[in-house]
DNA sequence: GCAGCACTACTCGGATATGAAGTGTCCGAGTACTAAAGG
DNA sequence: CCTTTAGTACTCGGACACTTCATATCCGAGTAGTGCTGC
């Protein structure tokens, strides 16, 4: 998996602990992880085109959360990242060779990309039911004092 | 995700349709799919680390299956295939820049690599709750003669 | 005729090329602020 | 003093290199069969 979706959930949730009055840099948010601006500026561009965060140019431009962290789940960041397209691609090769099955267009879905499928929808279903203002409730759980660090050193430099 | 692990599904059944009694080489379970051979094989040898299928070389050699389908999951394939990593791992970049957690070595998890670490374990249960005899008995109920005709080819040639 | 043995053919196994995709970087398009000039 | 306007600095956005991993291939190690040789 993309090293980027890691560096996105950590932007959201950053973003939001910031407070949405101001839009902040990709080059802010790089540093305080010590990431590659410009790449992580990449990984953004993504959760823009998929309306997660909202971008603006310019001076005083940056990125903002386009909605609320309850209304973010995880598979909405990794879909934005990774793409929409399944982990496990069937490319049919039991139609391919002296062994093609004979049947028509309307065939069943081969069993082996079922039952793939079967246990890739379960890991999308449980993306799907976990947004980030739930990441976000454990994390303030475990690290009481990380939400005002963060704010702090966002608002002083 | 890697495409030989459809290739090792697909291998796997027809090595149970065919029969235990002789041993299959790369070489004709490459050419029932059109398949690159020498890649295949690359596979089977995986399977072979993993303890999924037996291999024998020389004369009248090849692969066969090292246990019945019922006791093979999705789950080992694709471990076999894919290797055992995780395939959301987390960088801790959270330890990383000026805003790192303080914390010590006895730090918990991090939120984050928790939440994606359960979808991913979803993941991993649906497919270990699922054995190859589970998808043979579905793809012969969709097609009841695709064992016969395998049979038959792997026989006659 | 039979045992032993060297040879050959065949297959797996790992080491070796090739290509695509992830990773990282750079420059142009666009915008808000600044400051100077004119009324 | 206020308005207008040109200039400047800053940021996103997409186009351009580089590195890593998946893909594909090839040759050597090892084995079973085969046929010949010698007894």
């Amino acid at each position: 998996m993309n090293e980027g979706v890691e560096w996105a959930l950590h932007s959201c949730l950053n973003l939001a602990w910031i407070g949405g009055e101001r839009a902040v840099t990709a080059a802010r948010l790089a540093a305080y992880h010590e990431l590659p601006a410009a790449y992580l500026n990449k990984q953004l561009q993504a959760l823009s085109r998929a309306g997660i965060v909202s971008s603006v140019s310019g001076p005083k431009g940056g990125f903002r959360l386009a909605r609320p962290l309850d209304r973010i789940t995880l598979m909405d960041v990794v879909t934005a990242i990774e793409g929409p397209e399944e982990a496990f691609r069937c490319t049919e090769i039991r139609r391919q060779g002296p062994g093609a099955a004979p049947a028509g267009p309307d065939a069943p879905r081969c069993a082996i990309a079922g039952a793939m499928g079967k246990a890739e929808l379960a890991w999308r279903r449980a993306l799907a039911d976990q947004t980030l203002d739930d990441v976000r409730e454990r994390a303030e759980a475990q690290a009481p004092g990380a939400p005002d660090r963060i704010r702090r050193w966002f608002a002083g430099m």
